[in-house]
RNA sequence: GCCCCCAUCGUCUAGUGGCCCAGGACGCGACCCUUUCAAGGUCGAGAUCGCGGGUUCGAAUCCCGCUGGGGGUACCA
């Protein structure tokens, strides 16, 4: 393959969604893997719902996954020149022509086919409308669009995912290329694009299969060959319907935000309807590229498990170095200590973790006392008999210096021995007094980064709130 | 309504006529490790390959129909 060029085209009327995400990425990866061209364009041709901020957005949100481009961004809404010059050269040739109905009068045709039980198709009288009758009612100021004359002959579609498709005349209309306003449609704008910035596959979603041929017809028409299409499967939700905002974040900016690291979003999307065979999950950047072909991608729609993307996230939070960690934490909020103190707990509470966001939530034990303890926690240890053996190992742990947690752990078990009691006996109360809960890393390895003071504090703290209430009520 | 696409464990998928009474991963269960929770390790349950017809010596793999799901059908993208 001599160096295709491909594109993404998001339109900025919303943030970058899992989908749109994952047909950049796989455009991303098909230009890398044969040393092509990613274009990025952004379609904002409707003024109304185009908004700047949401184009930065979706900027962000792709340098952030890591997905460079080579071109662009162009927008649109600035080459209206070319989409103007590309109607009237199409215009001059008889492949399109001016229409004069009105909105109102193709809705009113509409209306009245559905009512009929009829498919609806423009029957208007454009198609047919002599040159000079249509240039002379253009000249008086009068409004019209501008259709293109489709082909009378079926369109095959040679799809690299989802095979072939052939659409018949009948159900392809004379569709609109520019408004009567002037402004081009979708339609036009890609397909005129698309030609000019000399695209050689276009990789999108399946909901563009359907309009397909019309893009053929118009490749054609503006004396192109169309490029190869490859149409992906939709990524649903959980239940098989679209996915959007109510099945929990949907746009990569809020996976972000969660805490996902964008290695383990774009190897979990990459997984998302394409395949490198052999077995393999987890992938780098690198090796996605080394190993993307459009032939290994199916035409079926896939749902997005989020709990498989958590599981992956933490596969990667694990290979994070422990040094870029910190960094990557600093936006979740990080407790009051030191580095050196921060990086020896991140390395206790790793591996308990999934996301950055839970472990910078689990982090907070380092900073303030616990002031709330789980319920099931004070039931099972939260109970004055306990406390005695409590404030023994508080005072044990006192006069360990220096304050090694395979010390800590020595004089504990002593301690349980001589007492007679088990060591989660002691350890259980310690570590809700600790921590407010009974999950954490290895006890002394916690008390050991804790801290003395800290660790004292707390515990003897926990102690008298246990026994205080007891004697209250 | 009409047009188009899709259909293998709950989920993501491997599989392109015999290697498959279907392999891997997530999730789930058990066990090991263990002061708790994870991580890790081992094992396991889980799919009559949506259904029904063909084609073939032989079909998850090819063909047809049905069913289910999705998408499109705009002077939206």
């Amino acid at each position: 393959m001599t160096s295709p060029r491909v594109r993404f085209a998001p339109s900025p009327t919303g943030s970058l969604h899992v989908g749109g995400a994952r047909t950049a990425l796989y455009n991303w990866l098909f230009a890398r893997r044969h040393s092509g061209i990613f274009v990025l364009r952004i379609e904002d041709t409707d003024v109304e719902r185009s908004r700047r901020e949401l184009t930065d957005q979706i900027l962000d949100a792709m340098t952030w996954l890591g997905l460079t481009w080579d071109e662009g961004p162009y927008f649109q809404s600035e080459r209206s020149a070319i989409y103007a010059a590309a109607a009237g050269r199409l215009l001059a040739e008889g492949r399109a022509y001016r229409a004069f109905e009105t909105a109102d009068e193709l809705e009113a045709a509409r209306k009245a086919a559905e009512a009929a039980g009829k498919v609806y198709r423009y029957g208007g009288s454009g198609r047919s409308l002599p040159r000079e009758e249509s240039d002379r009612r253009a000249a008086a100021g009068e409004k019209f669009v501008i259709r293109l004359r489709m082909p009378d002959e079926p369109i095959v579609v040679q799809d690299a995912v989802q095979g072939r498709a052939e659409f018949l005349p009948d159900a392809l209309d004379d569709f609109i290329l520019v408004r009567s306003d002037g402004n081009p449609v979708y339609h036009f704008t890609v397909c005129v694009d698309d030609v000019e910035m000399g695209i050689t596959h276009v990789i999108r979603g399946v909901d563009h299969l359907p309009n397909t041929p019309k893009h053929v017809a118009l490749f054609r028409a503006l004396g192109a060959e169309p490029p190869v299409f490859a149409h992906l499967g939709m990524i649903l939700g959980p239940d098989g319907k679209k996915l959007s905002k109510r099945h929990g974040a949907a746009g990569a900016e809020e996976f972000r935000a969660a805490g996902y690291l964008p290695e383990a979003l774009v190897n979990f999307l990459a997984l998302l309807g394409w395949s490198p065979g052999e077995d393999r999950e987890r992938m780098s950047l690198q090796e996605m590229i080394s190993l993307f072909s459009l032939e290994r991608i199916g035409p079926s729609p896939s749902r997005f498990d989020h709990e498989k993307l958590t599981w992956l996230n933490g596969q990667f939070l694990q290979a994070v170095a422990p040094g870029r960690l910190l960094t990557l934490l600093e936006p979740f909020g990080l407790p009051a200590r030191d580095r050196e103190t921060l990086e020896r707990a991140v390395a206790l509470h790793l591996s308990r973790c999934r996301t950055l966001r839970e472990l910078a939530q689990a982090l907070r034990i380092y900073g303030d006392d616990p002031t709330e303890f789980e319920a099931a926690g004070m039931k099972k240890f939260g109970k004055p008999e306990l406390m005695t053996s409590l404030r023994a190992l508080a005072s044990r742990l006192a006069a360990v210096e220096p304050f090694a947690h395979a010390k800590m752990e020595d004089v504990a078990r002593a301690l349980a021995a001589e007492t007679g009691v088990s060591l989660g006996s002691l350890a259980q109360p310690a570590r809700l007094a600790l921590t407010g809960s009974l999950a954490s890393p290895p006890l002394f390895e916690m008390i050991e980064v804790l801290g003395k003071e800290t660790t004292l504090r707390r515990i003897l703290a926990f102690a008298d709130r246990i026994e205080g209430r007891a004697g209250a009520s």
